[in-house]
DNA sequence: TTCATAATATTGACAACGTCAATATTGACT
DNA sequence: AGTCAATATTGACGTTGTCAATATTATGAA
């Protein structure tokens, strides 16, 4: 992000990220330790304090890191969208979280994300905020209230992935209609539409 | 539970769950070291290998007993109970959940826990397999595919507690129906009811 | 009762970890 | 050239999980 291409390492914050998010794929968030990181990064084990003040606040960087480009993939998948565009939502979340447990599996880790950091609690406010937005548009959720669907659906979701990843659940298929569980899931709160107009959503602030 | 109370200490197994137990509660699953609970029990800190082979095995023995209490929990407020009990069911969870958040984390955590072991995941099965009995016998389902709504509801039920925890979402109210969010939330699944017969589950194997 | 043996507990050690202090090196700017 | 802040290194410390070696105690057979 920032053009500070210089000194010894030159951009080792990045660096050090970027090998933290190789650790964390291959050994799991316990993997990801600052000699580790460090060493992958090609640099003693007490560099790293220089960009983070400790370990928690290297994985508050990844963390952030991730939320951003989840953010970044839920924007580029709505631009071309009409329709179904809280569950294209819903959808990127939980494909991020199978495509990627460990890092899925970092970002609710209370113990090693500071979730009230100053540059990461506005990416959830605005994450939940851009859910609400949506659902607000969609015709289907008329007589409800926003904030308890978009709490519902969210809670799904990620009580579903998580409890896939820890093994609670197997993949399975509705034995009604043979959809994919995911599908029958979503399908209970959010029926799919054919038609829709389009853009721009706003705010609301996050409340359960 | 084994009637062991001789030997050197006289139950230390026992003695270390409980420890490990307290530990948990204040200083959360990273207080929990060997170390720690061993001297909490008033023994050294290599007693402990004797009952528990690693770490791993200690808090998996803290999460059995844990289930172990759910269940019993669980149990003991379905038999004078007609109406609702998949509710109640889901009810119990949750509020353990907030009760001991420590204990319900840790309940999930892969790295901690090893869920597939041989006492762990039969309580695993039961417990699903319970809620899917309750959920069988009540007629408001009666076109959906059992499973289906159980993974819903266990999903949604599970996320919800887990962002709270998480400081992802703060306690709220509907705002139409002025509920607490918990009780929206469920009663976009399981409208509860009023009039209802009584006892006796069957078993179903837990996919999702 | 005696004694062998298994079960249980202790002591001591080791490597890995996060973190800190002290020091060294480099870049930027005057 | 020379000062200063930013950045990196080295070395150390206390804590942790785990292991090996040893000691202690209970159990059951002789």
């Amino acid at each position: 992000m920032s053009r500070e291409k210089s000194f010894h390492h030159g951009n080792l914050r990045h660096a050090l990220i970027e090998a933290a998010l190789d650790l964390l794929d291959t050994d799991g968030s316990a993997g990801v330790t600052i000699r580790a990181v460090a060493a992958k990064a090609g640099v003693s084990h007490a560099a790293p304090a220089n960009h983070f003040k400790d370990r928690k606040a290297l994985l508050t960087g990844v963390a952030k890191s991730e939320f951003k480009h989840i953010w970044r993939q839920i924007e580029s998948g709505l631009v071309s969208r009409t329709t179904n565009r809280a569950r294209m939502f819903l959808d990127t979340i939980a494909n991020y979280a199978v495509a990627h447990p460990n890092r899925y599996d970092l970002l609710w880790r209370t113990d090693l994300v500071d979730h009230s950091d100053a540059d990461l609690a506005p990416l959830l406010d605005n994450l939940y905020a851009s859910l609400c937005a949506e659902l607000a548009r969609e015709p289907s959720h008329a007589g409800r209230d926003i904030d308890t669907v978009a709490v519902a659906l969210w809670s799904m979701m990620h009580g579903y992935v998580s409890l896939r990843l820890s093994g609670m659940f197997q993949p399975a298929e509705d034995r009604l209609t043979s959809e994919p569980r995911y599908e029958a899931l979503m399908s209970l709160l959010l029926p799919p539409v054919k038609p829709a107009p389009s853009r721009t959503p706003k705010r609301s602030t996050r409340k359960a």
